[in-house]
DNA sequence: AACCGGAGCTTGATTGGTCAAGCAAATATC
DNA sequence: GATATTTGCTTGACCAATCAAGCTCCGGTT
């Protein structure tokens, strides 16, 4: 706790403050808005788009369920939740590992792959129309860095 | 993607997608770290520090149900919940609006003001250090501007 | 003045996530 | 090579949010 008991800190700025709050509004706004846009469209929720992404992206097309979680924001007990739903719908099916017989692979089916055809467009459009559209004249290189270091769970300091 | 068949559209550039990407990341992490620095420190969830903030920002500290839940992004059966919350914790209470039978106004009690007082630095230093911090340099207003853009929810097109 | 239609809020059911405990396989230690 | 520890994943209990249905009250019609 960085102010100890007392004086009270510099508040924010306007500018900072309006960002804050904007970015609060966005945090809200923007996954419940690409949602709809895809279910909508192809029925995908973010979530489970998110990880038929990141399976087919791999080379066979199969991951181990902690990479998967990691790679989707996710805890690993709710990768696995999601993953039964995938594998539900047969857009996903589970396979023990080879080498490592306490680990599970989740593997894209091609039912998977061809959801993800169709679904990807929308994702594509919504993406661009809701967010990046907004960003026209930026520098988007930098601003991705800086959100990268935000995104990164510990400040150094 | 694997770009495969057909008229598929333009995909990302590498800078819109590490952008993308960096700001999954960045909505997934924030609110939790924050929460967890709030926690750690004060006790108070975001959603429920959220609530009482607006309160607080109110000149008779007293807001009805409709304009607190969309002020703090949320449903208004969400609202009610987080009000019950702070109700049993003694930081709101809830009048009947005078003027309406029907509604109900959240008040911030004298508790809830102090719990505020409390949480606020560590709110406001955490907001700094997890992400303003990595933004120095940027032009803020600009920033902000992009992002209440992208908040709205519907594109104009 | 009795009646609707609709507004303001709460409640019930469901959802999608978390954390903690559990289980089975792998690895390290003795 | 037997036992203890750790790892990988699932399961159970819980929690905070959502939507849809319900209740109460308002206000305009007639």
């Amino acid at each position: 706790m960085p102010n100890p008991s007392g004086a009270t800190p510099q508040p924010l700025t306007p500018d900072e403050e309006s960002l804050v709050r904007a970015l609060g509004q966005v945090m809200h706004v923007l996954p419940r808005a690409i949602d709809a846009d895809m279910v909508g469209d192809r029925q995908l929720p973010l979530t489970e788009y998110t990880a038929l992404m990141n399976l087919s992206e791999t080379p066979d097309r199969r991951m181990r369920m902690n990479e998967l979680a990691a790679l989707c924001h996710l805890s690993l007990s709710g990768m696995t939740r999601t993953i039964i739903r995938l594998e539900t719908q047969g857009l996903v099916r589970r396979e023990r590992c080879e080498e490592d017989a306490r680990g599970w692979n989740a593997v894209l089916t091609d039912a998977g792959y061809a959801r993800l055809q169709e679904s990807w467009p929308s994702h594509l459009a919504a993406v661009r129309r809701r967010f990046l559209q907004h960003f026209e004249g930026f520098d988007l290189a930098q601003l991705a860095r800086a959100f990268q270091r935000a995104g990164t769970a510990e400040p150094a300091d």
